[in-house]
DNA sequence: CTCAAATCGTGCGTACACACACGATGTAGC
DNA sequence: GCTACATCGTGTGTGTACGCACGATTTGAG
């Protein structure tokens, strides 16, 4: 039994130190470790609206927002009305944005096998289903905090 | 071999599941995620200055600078000269700083349980260790930055 | 002892995270 | 139709993360 008061320190220290890393690695490209998880999410899927954009990543719709509209400055993304819905915006990678992706995503390789050099091969899979299983548990506990109700399966 | 690409953003959804719930939580008592993980610095060192407070959170100096300034005004951290070096000030948990924290971490116990519950328990400590290991890979990371003058684009 | 380099705290600027409130539009119930 | 209610984007405010530059002090080399 490991001392439970690490987890959250440790994923905190690990979390950190991943976005510091990233931050200083994209800096000459002027592009900030949050944004890229932007584009990413923009270059694996068609337009989507600006909710749905905040659901995937997952970030406040406000916070993306804001992101989107530096990011539209830079002519990395582009806003549309929705087809059939005027309250919604489409968001999309322009061909300049989906350029600069490409080159973050090489950029970044160094760090993404850093942080897998870190870990035993075997214990990969398990180790990010766990990441995975922590978020949605805190994440349904938060649903369950408003309105009281079973999560008992969707 | 897992999909390397899934790392980065399995992390981040973690952790920032964590500090949001942390944060909902910590809304009634007045203080936040961040402002709780440097009471618990505090909370298990002796008085250190601000930079050492900010090494060992970690975060950055200035971050904890403004944290501080917050938490002095409302009474739960106290700052001293240093008694050696005049430069320095040494920070402290006030006695209300002591029973504030104490009363947060029963009040996260809950999430604590919630995060350790998504791990098996025979996994607990390998889990916890593959997140240091992460975090101490990518910081010496940043520290070798300065001695690679290669910027090999793409 | 003197002067250059390192270190401490501070102040400023930018970007993210999120909460909350607001107006505009979409949808469901009657 | 028309009224509740939900949803979308926007705007504002607070707190955190970090970089950079500054003055003040300590430290180390000669």
């Amino acid at each position: 039994m490991a001392d439970k008061s690490e987890l959250p320190l440790a994923l905190r220290s690990a979390y950190l130190a991943m976005h510091r890393t990233t931050d200083t690695q994209f800096a000459p490209y002027g592009v900030t470790a949050d944004q890229f998880v932007l584009l990413a999410t923009l270059s694996r899927g068609d337009a989507m609206t600006q909710r749905e954009l905040a659901r995937r990543m997952p970030s406040d719709p406000s916070t993306v927002r804001a992101m989107l509209v530096l990011l539209e400055t830079q002519g990395l993304i582009e806003r549309d009305v929705h087809p059939s819905d005027s309250r919604a915006r489409t968001v999309a990678l322009t061909a300049a944005g989906k350029r600069k992706f490409r080159q973050l995503w090489n950029v970044s390789e160094s760090i993404r096998t850093k942080m897998f050099e870190a870990i035993q091969p075997d214990d990969a899979v398990e180790f990010i289903r766990i990441l995975t299983r922590i978020a949605e548990s805190l994440n349904d506990a938060i649903l369950s905090e408003s309105n009281r109700t079973q999560a008992n399966e969707v």
